[in-house]
RNA sequence: GGCCCCGUAGCGCAGUUGGUUAGCGCGCCGCCCUGUCACGGCGGAGGUCGCGGGUUCGAGUCCCGUCGGGGUCGCCA
């Protein structure tokens, strides 16, 4: 019948012409005998002026109505470039009421920028997203799959759906489990990520798979984390980690180019996981601003103050400067305490330059002669800046570190809010040490189980764990990791190592995806692939604060769907059938 | 699982050391206004202060518990 988005597109060449036009009541206003009513639909907003004032009087925010009328410029005298509605308006002759809205639980309208309570947007999601900017946000979003799909067929890339309804494996998060009504006590898992799966896919011969994947994780939820969300999920057979950068570039290149007009520069640089330790650390840096961390620890070797003498083999003072943050009040120097504290650190050291170069503070007092000449000079710091120090285990200070940077980074005003800044994360170490619950301690796999080994250290890496580095890639931008990947293992031989280094025995690893290794005993070509996450890709493409507001129908925090009621109870005749109260055949967690 | 912030009218918020009838803006309803565009003017309706318990002569305010929302650490190979 009618096609409705067509309001936002009228221009002054439709003057004169008749239109017909759908949409909603954005708002109505009336002036005397004259009513405006700018009718929003999925294009924009046109002006309508209704002379009719019977005709105008019943419609009222968010009635669907029908508009036929002819194109006309505004009265002279009238013109005002910064119209919402724009340069024409259209004459009503005829208005028609498709169906009529009860009073809106929250402003719908444009021009209203005060904040909603996120449960009551959840509650109401359809009204939520007839707001602009959020159908900006989903718009943007098909954009985005919508290149991801054009580039993926340039490249000759197969999309190949895999199950949704799987097994649970032992990966990293817990899962999400479906009852079984054909087999009572077994259940299936909904996937953490297809990575199974492609693999087996590179077995069968499809040497460039991708997908766009809903994956499901269990966990705690956090402004960039739903329990699903979608991920380009890529393998290819016989490639390099560079075979995979250079395609995630052209796909990054496409996006940006495609989505938000904005060239990337190509290659996206290589930082390898140690330097982004060392100058960020952590393996996500934002590159939009420097304030780079500085090494103590060598410094203060021989300190006369305990607290950054060094203490063991794991052990490493750091600092960072804040410029101009020797003018920061007691206060806000305390404040800068319970902020560390928050985030289970003891506290946060800290030593004030002055304007003569003379170092001040509480930390100040226990430093030697030659550290308080030297010190300012080696964190890089000026007269006028403060610099902030954390030492004890490297990851843990240096965490507190890299956070504290990223602080100094919002508060002073350097990050670049307008840049694009990717940087590839290269050469992750393959294992890292956990302390198991019985005191004794072993390694556990970084990336996943599955990841190669650089070949430098093929050979000996299960000699030496703790120093082996992976062919692994994270793809980072403005600090956020939006994609991760790496070239995995394809011999039998080599897996088992590593299996042997995490400690999982042949048989315990047959259990928990034998039908992997089963496959790879039938030629499995080399493969690797990545993951690039949607959904945060789109929030910082749109500029939003949380993935909730590039999702259209996302959930809050504790899983929960307003708008839906779900999760909700079931049935105890539901329960029966699904058998969910029944005894499992075997007992899953026997081993 | 830990910690922090929030919960008062449809929405966003204020509410002092505990004290009369809990306010403001927007929205909503009615009337007025002949070109408005965050129009304007006059009038009006609308509240179990998240819920439960306690302290008190008296609780939106203080205490305990609980539910819900947001953030964060743990967790997320």
């Amino acid at each position: 019948m009618m096609r409705s988005h067509e309001a936002g597109r009228l221009r002054a060449g439709d003057v004169g012409s008749r239109v017909t036009l759908a949409g909603w009541v954005a708002r109505r206003r009336d002036h005397g005998g004259v009513a405006f009513v700018d009718l929003r639909d999925g294009s924009g907003v046109a002006q309508v002026v209704i002379r009719d004032e019977e005709v105008a009087r019943p419609l009222r925010s968010e009635y669907c109505i029908l508009v036929t009328g002819e194109v006309a410029a505004r009265p002279p005298g009238n013109e005002n470039a910064a119209l919402p509605s724009g340069q024409v308006e259209v004459v009503a002759e005829r208005v028609e009421v498709l169906s009529e809205s009860a009073p809106l639980p929250f402003p719908v309208e444009e021009h209203f920028t005060t904040p909603v309570s996120e449960e009551v947007r959840l509650a109401y999601r359809y009204l939520d997203l007839r707001r602009p900017a959020m159908a900006a946000n989903l718009k943007l979003r098909a954009n985005v799959t919508r290149v991801i799909r054009e580039v993926m067929a340039r490249h000759d890339f197969l999309d190949v759906e895999t199950p949704y309804l799987t097994r649970s494996t032992p990966e990293g998060a817990r899962d999400f489990l479906v009852p079984v009504r054909l087999q009572p006590g077994s259940w299936y898992a909904l996937p953490q990520s297809p990575q199974l799966f492609k693999q087996l896919l590179m077995v069968a011969g499809m040497e460039r798979y991708f997908q766009i994947a809903r994956c499901f994780r269990d966990e705690d939820f956090r402004s960039d984390r739903q329990p699903e969300f979608s991920q380009l999920d890529i393998e290819l057979s016989f490639c390099t980690p560079e075979d995979v950068q250079a395609l995630v570039e052209d796909l990054l290149a496409s996006i940006w180019r495609e989505v938000v007009g904005s060239e990337i520069a190509l290659p996206i640089r290589r930082m390898t996981y140690d330097e982004a330790m060392r100058r960020y650390g952590t393996d996500r840096p934002d590159l939009r601003f420097g304030n780079e961390l500085v090494d103590f620890t060598e410094y203060f070797a021989e300190t006369p103050f305990r607290v950054f003498a060094a203490t063991g083999e794991d052990f490493h003072v750091g600092g960072v400067a804040m410029p101009g943050g020797a003018a920061q009040s007691r206060k806000e120097l305390d404040a800068w305490q319970d902020w560390a504290r928050s985030r289970g650190a003891r506290g946060l050291a800290y030593v004030l330059v002055g304007a003569d170069g003379e170092l001040a503070g509480p930390t100040a007092k226990n430093l030697s002669e030659e550290e308080r000449r030297s010190l300012a000079a080696h964190a890089g710091a000026s007269p006028g800046d403060c610099v902030f120090f954390a030492a004890g285990r490297r990851n843990e200070a240096l965490g507190l570190l890299a956070a504290a940077r990223l602080e100094i980074g919002e508060r002073c005003g350097l990050v670049d809010s307008q840049a694009w800044e990717f940087v590839w994360v290269v050469d992750a170490p393959l294992f890292e040490r956990v302390e198991r619950e019985d005191g004794t301690s072993g390694w556990t796999a970084i990336h996943h189980p599955f990841t190669a080994p650089l070949d430098e250290v093929a050979a000996t890496f299960d000699s030496s764990p703790g120093t082996a580095l992976s062919k692994a890639y994270d793809i980072v931008l403005n600090g956020s990791e939006i994609g991760g990947g790496s070239i995995r293992i394809h011999s039998s031989q080599m897996q088992q190592r590593v299996f042997d280094v995490i400690g999982l025995s042949p048989e315990e690893a047959q259990r928990q995806f034998g039908f992997l290794l089963d496959a790879f005993a039938y030629g499995p070509p080399p493969h690797g692939g990545i993951a690039l996450g949607i959904d945060r890709l789109c929030a910082l493409l749109a500029g939003a604060d949380s993935i909730r507001d590039v999702i259209a129908f996302p959930k809050t925090a504790s899983g929960a769907d307003p708008l839906t009621g779900a999760p909700s109870p079931i049935t105890a005749a539901q329960r029966r059938e699904a058998g969910v109260d029944a005894r499992p055949a075997a007992a899953a967690d026997a081993g």
